[in-house]
DNA sequence: CGTTAGCACTCTTTATGGTTGAGTGCCAGC
DNA sequence: GCTGGCACTCAACCATAAAGAGTGCTAACG
């Protein structure tokens, strides 16, 4: 497997592109036809099956045109000539929906997977960030019933949450305010995860002579975080349905598998998150999520953050067979406006 | 279309039975080597005759066995011969899981679809009630940020809500906490809608001479009603896969059909609460329906609710090909066992 | 008169085989 | 190194045939 000469690199390009729109094995005849190439199917047929040795093509069966490996996309992606501008159209789109949101951060994720499930014939998909990480702006409690409170944490990147739990003692509302007050007086650039640690660590020391109150808080914090908050990420998909509209996906038995991991959403997360801290704009292709299921998609997603921060990643996912060159730049697009909007 | 014999009665049973546990069209032998019957296949046959001209049985085509019409299976459901008792496993189940629950409504209500879409092959669904027609238990501001405030509701039978807002002028959390335990204590059995209702009153009626508080506290609840709550109601599916292993949505564009049906939830709703205030128990069966995409699909629901008052319906979707012997008694049960903890 | 056996008929399903067309690999010649 | 030619392969398509399941109708039986 010697280094790709230009030709070779053209026809695979050429190859990529043709399956990429028309969605059939191409041949070689069909190549030469196209006005890039001057060269009969003959030379074409010699490259392309230099190509097949390389690994970055292969046949459906004999007799039928050549389809790209995962590898042949990957090379493909790795030396994209070029990328389509995102279309203004699409920019309005993501600019209204963005700016109608009230800028809860799940409102923004969600109103970001729906423009990407709109814009795209793909799934749109963005990993909530793990809330225990996040910089915590606000604590409320809420008195619901006897011993029930409920906690309201706010994130200074607007993510709301809310989480049940139970004190040890029967708590008036007036109490909890006070308790809130004092917590949130506390609060300077803490994550829940911080806080945590401070309570714990506080009520280890297990100074005497604390003040009354500050004695309290730490009980009730200690009851709250007795009761870990369950879901520590998660993903959002939308645009499940724009998949069924793909022949690759017209097997149902194929389908079913797909859906199935959507509905887990573990994998989908180990996926996107998988080695965090990573490249801004990350593509993976077919067999390289590692995800047995996932085999016959590719993932295209890009961070988006708030303040320097990396929150979570947001993209898409489609077949292997995507239109990466427009894909490419509207994720990253998107990606960019909810990160802004996070700024506001 | 005379009263049907008792032959006949005996007959259709048979031929919808059959035809729920084999799927496959039912023919004269088939019926006849049954140990239920000591007929020849010509008599059946004839038999069977007569309930297609009836409008019970059709044929998918000629020389094919008769399948059910929804008229058929309208029959067999009104006559059902007797119910399955709840398996003790499903019993088991259903406790699990709904004593494992926090109280809140909507978990309960997860809980409950959950369950359902596990122990049947069918989809799970719920309706929310509408939250602007629940008695309210309580009612929290929380101050996020300038003039944005969020609203935490809870109503007596668990659910929570929260809305966001923007008050006309800037208050502080103290103020906040002032008004949420003045407006508490004003509660008694209101509904969000009876709240509106009097905010509104005492707008128009532009007494003078209200305290200070009171007048605050009506104009906080004008900002917030400005913003409706958006979501009137709502369902909540589980297990839509479910469908997928059943042949008769193993066509693409059938199942296409149905999700996209599902993923707009709209005409779902319509079909549960439609003419609300109904039966217990409900059996919709394929048109009866009325909606297109819903004609190869049955609904067994049953009502559950808090003190005598109906919150909504919980039920499965199904292929009119249901093992409703099976399926009435326990979507009666988990309602049942629903509206008991609800109650808690 | 209800029931049954027999029979011709219909229609789906499955298998079979031939044909077509797209595409390949290889080779010889330019 | 490129090209044209040629034999070969294989999926897709179509027509035809045979099998199988089930029907409707009719005539005969108890």
């Amino acid at each position: 497997m010697e280094a790709l000469s230009a030709r070779h690199i053209k026809v695979l390009q050429a190859v990529v592109e043709d399956y990429i729109h028309r969605g059939e094995p191409v041949g070689s005849r069909t190549l030469s036809r196209s006005p890039r190439f001057q060269l009969s199917p003959a030379t074409l047929r010699n490259v392309m099956a230099d190509l097949e040795e390389s690994g970055f093509l292969c046949q459906p069966h004999t007799s039928a045109g050549r389809i790209p490996t995962d590898l042949g996309f990957r090379y493909y992606v790795n030396n994209l000539p070029d990328f389509a501008a995102v279309s203004s159209e699409a920019r309005r789109q993501v600019k209204d929906r963005l700016e109608g949101s009230s800028g809860r951060l799940e409102e923004i994720l969600q109103d970001g997977v729906f423009t990407l499930a709109q814009l795209t014939p793909y799934v749109g998909v963005v990993s909530l960030p793990d809330f225990r990480q996040m910089v915590v702006r606000h604590i409320r409690f809420v008195k619901l019933h006897e011993r029930r409170i409920l906690t309201v944490i706010v994130s200074v990147s607007g993510a709301l949450q809310n989480v049940l739990f139970e004190s040890e003692t029967v708590l008036s509302q007036d109490q909890l305010n006070r308790f809130s007050n004092y917590l949130n007086a506390l609060l300077g650039n803490l994550t829940l995860s911080g806080i945590k640690r401070m309570v714990l660590q506080e009520m280890a020391s297990d100074k005497q002579g604390y003040d009354e109150l500050f004695a309290q808080v730490l009980a009730l914090s200690r009851s709250f975080f007795a009761q870990d908050p369950e879901q520590q990420s998660d993903v959002m998909l939308d645009g499940k349905l724009n998949l069924l509209e793909h022949p690759e996906f017209a097997d149902v038995e194929r389908m079913k598998e797909i859906f199935k991991t959507f509905e887990e959403k573990g994998s989908i997360l180990k996926i996107l998150d998988g080695a965090l801290g990573g490249e801004q704009l990350r593509v993976i292709i077919g067999a390289e999520s590692c995800c047995q299921e996932m085999r016959h998609c590719s993932l295209v997603t890009a961070e988006y953050g708030r303040e320097g921060r990396t929150l979570g990643r947001v993209g898409v996912i489609g077949p292997t067979r995507m239109d990466y060159s427009r894909i490419i730049p509207l994720v990253n697009y998107i990606a960019d406006a909810m990160s802004r909007r996070l700024q506001k």
